[in-house]
DNA sequence: GTCTATAGATCGATAGAC
DNA sequence: GTCTATCGATCTATAGAC
């Protein structure tokens, strides 16, 4: 079967997710995406790190689009908002899956990606500081209330996955979505 | 020098810590603790799944007896809380240093220590809901507060080792701390 | 108890056939 | 574009001298 450049990066995303960058061997990656290392080696030249560096890019552009650029932009705040915890609550599965950008950051694989790794949870913050912002709250409360939003659903993630419990997931956002609302 | 295996285990803490598990090789464990293999086998004959488990033993006893016993049975539940966000603070060194536990919980390396991983935070929210209820909330609002500001601990040293920023730690732990006084 | 040497497996990456 | 075969490096773990 022929595959795109850009159908193995979910694939990828998932492997790097599952086992780290370093637990994420190529024979995982092989059998994760069902190419050969030629063909890895062909989409990605770089090897492992342009592997995890596209991912990395990819998720970035995926959480722009649907998420970032809606709480900047959307002339309804409110709606954005909203539209940002189910898009969290889906995307990261009740807290099932793992925030690979958060994964990265825990250990010295930051280091190799950490323009992207800051850039990432900087414009986060950023983007939700915006739509508070229009809310109603003051800009120095809607940074630090941001700040606390996006790091409470880190920590969500990591206890829910800790724990494997889904609904503790799902109830430390329900407390940090109260925070969000006006 | 002749070493003993306590003396051993924050050295295995911190290249575990910096590198991860799958990360941390033999030859970075060498280096770190200034120990030979033969040294290391020594002490450790399951090798470094040994090593590691040793550690978040230790990890688990130095928090059960500096934080979570006192939360339970300090009759001032205020300063036992209070107590808890400095000892906080100062372990994660506003978050440049990684909770081992947390780092584990996000990678396949959970699944080797899950009934660790799981412990130590179901004992932390455990502990801190007890003395939170002390402190007058009603029994279903400590669980839930509890869940909360750990997730959100957890969340400020992902945020704050993805940004460098110490004072991020800071800022979301100063709000997590007004969520916990009463 | 600590070391060095090394076995055997697996790593990331490359080469070349198709 | 995809595969298999394979390289040299590095991995975990062991053996045996001191």
């Amino acid at each position: 079967m022929v595959m795109e450049r850009a159908d193995v990066l979910p694939l990828l995303g998932e492997a790097f997710r599952e086992h780290g960058f370093e637990g994420a061997s190529l024979s995982v990656i092989t059998k994760q995406t069902g190419l050969g290392r030629g063909s890895l080696y062909h989409f990605f030249p770089g090897g492992k790190a342009e592997m995890a560096a596209a991912v990395l890019k990819d998720i970035e552009a995926w959480f722009e689009r649907e998420i970032f650029a809606p709480l900047c932009s959307e002339t309804d705040a409110q709606a954005a908002i909203k539209a940002m915890w189910e898009a969290v609550s889906a995307y990261f599965q009740s807290g099932q899956r793992v925030c690979l950008v958060g994964a990265f950051a825990l250990s010295d694989t930051r280091d190799r990606f950490a323009s992207a790794v800051n850039a990432y949870f900087e414009r986060w913050i950023e983007a939700l500081a915006d739509a508070l912002r229009r809310l109603g709250h003051d800009g120095q409360r809607a940074d630090a209330l941001a700040e606390q939003v996006v790091a409470g659903i880190q920590g969500a993630i990591t206890l829910a996955r800790a724990r494997r419990d889904a609904g503790l997931f799902e109830r430390v956002v329900a407390g940090l979505r109260a925070m969000t609302e006006k």
